[in-house]
DNA sequence: ATACAATAGTTTGATATCAAACAATTACTC
DNA sequence: GAGTAATTGTTTGATATCAAACTATTGTAT
């Protein structure tokens, strides 16, 4: 396990972007919230009402770690939970107003973490490094 | 939070990637440990003995989770610690004939993870990657 | 219609991890 | 030498996360 790893290098990355999404979300009077409610919020906002299930395939996280960030959204009251119309084992999960006037914020954390990570690499480079980030996922 | 964000790729490849290195591990016969504990065992297996902070510093983790890691590894018995003969506040850690006995099956599992990331990963690529992964490493 | 399989989401248990606070030891300043 | 700052590692608290087990509901086969 070589400190060079490219493999160690993603996990430092990891840690740092969520640190940043972390303190981020904060400055922004979000507090309380990691990176993976922040990426349930943007989803929200971008598709309006989804299932539980969609929202485990879209920010690819584990069912119970979705009950569990609903719920904390809940509580916090920015997001709401109803019943499907025709099937009853399913949870439509929206945004509330509350939680929708969040969007200019995640907005802007958004683009400050891009600003962040993508300092000084070019907008070609991010194309290479997306390829090549995407085939390693693929990999596993 | 658009899914296509490198930074998501980044968050999905090191889950994987912790994944199958506890997988590996099991299957080596050393269950119950993770990536993190692989790692402090790679770098005893490469340096001898050290410090508890120079832990830190090789795997880049908190002082705090060190204790825990090297708890566990010493409960399990790979690993002995023991005072420094000059400075009292100093734990130094080693392998035990336990431990060191791991190698072959930690190096295997090294290369099965490189094996695994980088398929169809040209060498060029990997140094492209490596480099611009570094430089974002050090945005943060 | 009944029985079983599949699905949706929850509950439960475990854990690595960070950060803050802390105690003991050593280093430094006067 | 005394007092304070810095260092080392531990303790404590909190939490997102996964995975297994589970319950309720719906779908499918007979």
């Amino acid at each position: 396990m070589n400190k060079d790893h490219i493999i160690f290098l993603i996990g430092r990355i990891n840690y740092k972007a969520n640190r940043f999404l972390r303190d981020e979300l904060e400055k922004h009077g979000i507090a309380g919230l990691a990176p993976s409610h922040g990426e349930i919020l943007g989803v929200l906002l971008m598709r309006g009402e989804v299932q539980m299930t969609q929202l485990t395939e879209y920010i690819d996280k584990d069912k119970s770690t979705i009950t569990a960030l609903v719920n904390k959204l809940i509580w916090l009251g920015y997001v709401k939970k109803r019943k499907d119309d025709d099937d009853n084992r399913i949870s439509r999960i929206a945004l509330t107003e509350k939680g929708a006037s969040l969007k200019p914020g995640i907005m802007d954390i958004s683009r400050k973490l891009r600003k962040k990570a993508y300092e000084n690499i070019r907008e070609r480079d991010k194309k290479i490094l997306y390829t090549l980030l995407s085939k390693i996922n693929m990999n596993f």
